[in-house]
DNA sequence: ACAAACAATATGATTTTTCATATAGTTTCG
DNA sequence: CGAAACTATATGAAAAATCATATTGTTTGT
């Protein structure tokens, strides 16, 4: 059948052989989301940003003037990873930082207009991007990832208030 | 028909507000995947390795002997990288290196008995990790999840095919 | 058989990330 | 009030990742 004789012709993609880890689903999450983000990424690279970057963007897009910590969780990033970043885009105009009148320590993270013009260019790009990817899942796969993934990430997001 | 006049339910945890972010399918995965991976990973900390050390393990636990670039790939890693850690596995006597005598381009990676042992260990912690998370979804969602990833993966790889 | 084109891995140099901890501001409570 | 205990952000030093490219081996076309 699909036997390949003697020079066992190179297999296709990721060359999946089956066995553990192809039907293990933190690699399968984490696979589909370097794959599912990695040309979206390029977009975004060629914007001149980089993800965590963008990630920032899209997060204050959602709330303007949010914590630094904050951004991290969201942005999915380190704290101290992110201090640095918004650092960098700071000196690059596209945010502005000051600290919480109300709170001394909290430092707040507001997009210049610079940043909300960049922030405006790439979420509708996002928002295309993924309609795309979601149009070509078969109908019922399609309507089920996010509210699986929602789940699923209701069902962690529990645990850690639980444990630590 | 996908039409849900967005109202957005708000989320706990991340102090997830409504909004772009935390409908946007590759937050949702990327979400999901370092959410579901943080617990084990931790895990495999503690067992002296890195992230991508555990999944070089994983994978040639599937396929012993295979190449560095082939490694790459599954474990998410670029090249350069992957041929360090591998350097640095080998060091630790974990697994070995061998070019192939079919073409001397490539190295073939292969578990020592003591990287065997290791995968030994580990692997049936994660497949009982991963049976415990999805123990909590509920009922279909469970079910649908690692099939609805699957074709995602699927769709994404049949296009880097052509594009890319 | 040979030169170009290609493929797999390695490596130097730079940039990022991380880790631990410093610094600064705030709350708690005896 | 004032001393812990805490919380938010920043930062130095070390580790790791990335990029471009070198190196080595193989295939192809003439």
């Amino acid at each position: 059948m699909t036997q390949q004789t003697t020079k066992a012709k190179r297999v296709e993609g990721t060359g999946q052989a089956p066995g553990f880890v192809s039907d293990y689903l933190l690699y399968l999450l984490a696979a589909a989301s370097d794959a599912a983000s990695a040309q979206f990424h390029t977009k975004v690279r060629k914007a001149g940003l980089r993800v965590p970057e963008w990630r920032v963007l899209a997060c204050l897009a959602d709330t303007d003037g949010a914590m630094i910590t904050q951004l991290a969780r969201r942005a999915l990033a380190e704290q101290s990873r992110l201090t640095r970043i918004i650092g960098q885009m700071e000196d690059r105009g596209l945010l502005i930082r000051r600290s919480d009148p109300a709170d001394g320590r909290r430092v707040r993270v507001y997009l210049t207009d610079a940043g909300r013009a960049l922030t405006a260019e790439l979420v509708p790009q996002a928002q295309k991007h993924e309609a795309a990817l979601m149009e070509m899942l078969q109908g019922n796969v399609g309507a089920q990832l996010k509210p699986a993934l929602k789940s699923l990430l209701a069902v962690l997001e529990a645990q850690e208030d639980w444990q630590g």
